[in-house]
DNA sequence: CTGTTAGCGCGTTCAG
DNA sequence: CTGAACGCGCTAACAG
C-alpha cells in the first residue's frame, strides 16, 4: 500500500508537505503541489481513513440503525437522509442488529440515527453521555445530545378517526401488530382519546396482538363479531394487508360491510383493491430532517425536537356507511 | 475519552499490560487481568476503532453496495449475509451511491459484495488490482480477487418459456426494464434461445423500454396489437406489477386473454390477482452464499463462482391456452 | 514466567 | 518547506 512517505521520497519532499499537499493548503507553493498531487495520481495514492480517522477525530460518518433491512419506509427515509448528508460531505452507513452498536462507541461513526426498537433507550442514553451524538425517530428521550425526529401519529390517528366518524361509523375497532413500536402505541392513544372525546361513538375496541404472517387473528375476531357495519383502523398497513387477506375467502365486503383505513402508505396500499385509505407522510422528508438534525448537532448548533405532518389519503376502503 | 492510558494510569501498570489483559493474553496474571478488566469496565472504556484498524490493518467489517435502499429483494439478501458474517465475527454496512465507494480503498471494510450495476467493472478491477476482495451479484469478472455468485437466469427463462409452451402459448412478449440490468439481459438471452429452439413459437416480441411509475408502455403495445391470446414474460416482478395495472382499465383479462408470468417472485406478487406466476429463488441463501465466498477469499482460501438455483412458482396469471 | 520499554502504523499539524 | 510530536492501540524484544 502505498502511503504519504512513499510519496514523500518520490517527490524529494517531507511528508508533511505531501500532506499539505494533497489537502490543498496555502503552506505549498503550487508547483510543489501539482508536482505532488500528479505523483499521487501515478502512484495510486488513496489515504487510509483508519489514520486520518484516528488523528481527525472523526470519521464524517452517520450510521442509521435499523431493526431490520426489509420493510417498505426504509427506501425513501434512507434516501432523505443521504441526500443531507452527501450534501455536506457526509457518508451513510446502514447497520442491523445488536452487534453493529459498537460502531458508535468505537468511533466509527460520528452519529447515529436510529429506528429500531431493539435498541434500548437505556443504551442510547449512555452514549450520548459519553458525548456521541443521536437523532431518535422512535421514541421520546431527552438528552442534551439526543434529538427526536417523529412522526405525527396524533395527527394522523386523530385525522382517520374523524374521517370516520364523518362518515358515519360508530362502532370502530383499532387494530395494532404485538411489536408494540412506539409509533403504534401513540397511535393507539390518540385514537382512544378521539374516539372517546367525540362521545356519539357506539364503543371502540382495542386489539393486541396479531401477526400478519400468521392467522390474521385481528380480522379473525372483527368477523367473528360482525353484526353490523364496523369500522377497522388498522394502525400500520402491514396490519391492513393482513386483514385484505383473511377478508379475501368471506361474504364480507371491505369498503361495505368493514371499512378500513391504515396508516403509512406504503406502496403495497396501491395494489389492493379496494385501494386502502391511509394516513400519508413522506418518508423522505423524514430523513431529511433527521439527516439534519444530527449534522446540526454535531455542528454545536442548539435544535429542537422536530415533528413529520402527516394527511390522510382517501382510497375506497373506507365509506359512508349505508343505513 | 478514556485510553488504555488511563486504565494504565489507573491500575498503576504499563500500557501494554492493560493491552495484553484486555486482549485476554496469558502473559498477564489472572489478578492483575481481572483488576484491569475491572478498572476498565468502570471507567467505561471502548476501544477506539481507529487505533485498532490502524494497526491491525483489517476492520472485519463488510460492505455491501446496493443501487438504493429500496426494493424487496434486498431484505432477506441482506439477512442472509448478515447471518454468515455475524457467524465469524465480522459485522455488515449497507452503502450505496459513488461517494461511498471510498471505503473499499481508504480501508474502512475488509471487501466488497456488490449488486449495482452503477458500480462499474473498471472501477472494481481496479480495486480487486490493488488486493481488494470482492463479490459481485449482478456480472461477469474474472480477477483473483472477485468472486461471482449469479442467479440462474437462463434456467429461471427456460423454466417459465417452457412452462408457457407447454400450456400452449405460440404468441411470446418478453418485457424488460429501461434500466438494462444484467439479469434482465441474461434473462432475455435465454427466453430468444428457448423460444427459436422450441420452433413451435410462432413469433416473439422484445421489448425495449419501459417504467413502471410512467405509462406502462410496453402493455400499451401489446394491447395494441392484441389478436389473440398471448403470453407476456415480464423479466421481473415489478414490471409484472406495471402491466396488471395497465390492464385494470381494460377488457383484457390475465389469465384468460393475456397471460403472465414474472421472475423474483417479490412479495407484492402474492397481492395481485390473479395470483403471478413467477420464477422463485432464495434471496436469503444468495447472501448467505455470496458472504461465505467472500470469507473465503479473504482467508486466502480458492473458491469458484457459485450459481443461485431458481424454480417455477405456478399462480393464476397463466393458463391454459383455450382453443 | 511476569511485566516493561519502545516503536510501529499513517496522516495531521505546530513550531521553526 | 521541514522536523517532530501526536493520536491510540498493538506487539516484539527485552529486563526483572
Amino acid at each position: 500500500m502505498v502511503s504519504i512517505k512513499d510519496i514523500a521520497r518520490e517527490a524529494g519532499v517531507s511528508i508533511s508537505t505531501v500532506s499539505y499537499a494533497l489537502n490543498g493548503s496555502t503552506k505549498v507553493t503550487p508547483e510543489t503541489c501539482a508536482r505532488i498531487l500528479a505523483i499521487a495520481k501515478e502512484m495510486n495514492y488513496v489515504p487510509n481513513a483508519a489514520a486520518r480517522n484516528l488523528k481527525k477525530r472523526e470519521t464524517r460518518i452517520i450510521g442509521v440503525f435499523l431493526t431490520d433491512f426489509s420493510g417498505d419506509v426504509y427506501g425513501d427515509l434512507l434516501y432523505g437522509i443521504k441526500e443531507i448528508l452527501n450534501r455536506k460531505g457526509y457518508d451513510l452507513i446502514v447497520c442491523s442488529g445488536k452487534q453493529a452498536h459498537r460502531m458508535l462507541p468505537e468511533r466509527m461513526i460520528d452519529g447515529a440515527i436510529v429506528l429500531d426498537q431493539t435498541f434500548s433507550s437505556e443504551e442510547l442514553l449512555q452514549y450520548a453521555e459519553r458525548g456521541h451524538k443521536i437523532v431518535v425517530l422512535d421514541r421520546e428521550l431527552n438528552h442534551p445530545n439526543v434529538n427526536q425526529v417523529l412522526l405525527d401519529n396524533k395527527a394522523g390517528a386523530t385525522l382517520a378517526v374523524e374521517y370516520l366518524l364523518e362518515l358515519g361509523h360508530r362502532r370502530f375497532y383499532a387494530v395494532t401488530g404485538p411489536e408494540g413500536s412506539y409509533d403504534s402505541w401513540q397511535r393507539m392513544q390518540a385514537v382512544r382519546q378521539t374516539v372517546e372525546r367525540s362521545g356519539t361513538a357506539e364503543f371502540i375496541e382495542i386489539q393486541g396482538n396479531f401477526e400478519k404472517s400468521g392467522g390474521e387473528q385481528a380480522a379473525e375476531r372483527v368477523l367473528s363479531e360482525f353484526k353490523a357495519t364496523a369500522a377497522v383502523f388498522c394502525l400500520n398497513d402491514e396490519m391492513a394487508v393482513g386483514f385484505y387477506n383473511r377478508m379475501a375467502g368471506t361474504e364480507l365486503e371491505i369498503g361495505r360491510d368493514i371499512h378500513v383505513i391504515g396508516f403509512d402508505n406504503i406502496e403495497l396500499a396501491h395494489y389492493l383493491q379496494p385501494r386502502l385509505s391511509t394516513i400519508d407522510y413522506s418518508k423522505r422528508k423524514w430523513g431529511a430532517v433527521a439527516a439534519g438534525q444530527l449534522l446540526d448537532i454535531l455542528a454545536g448548533q442548539p435544535v429542537e425536537h422536530e415533528r413529520i405532518y402527516v394527511t390522510l389519503v382517501k382510497g375506497d376502503s373506507a365509506r359512508k356507511v349505508q343505513p
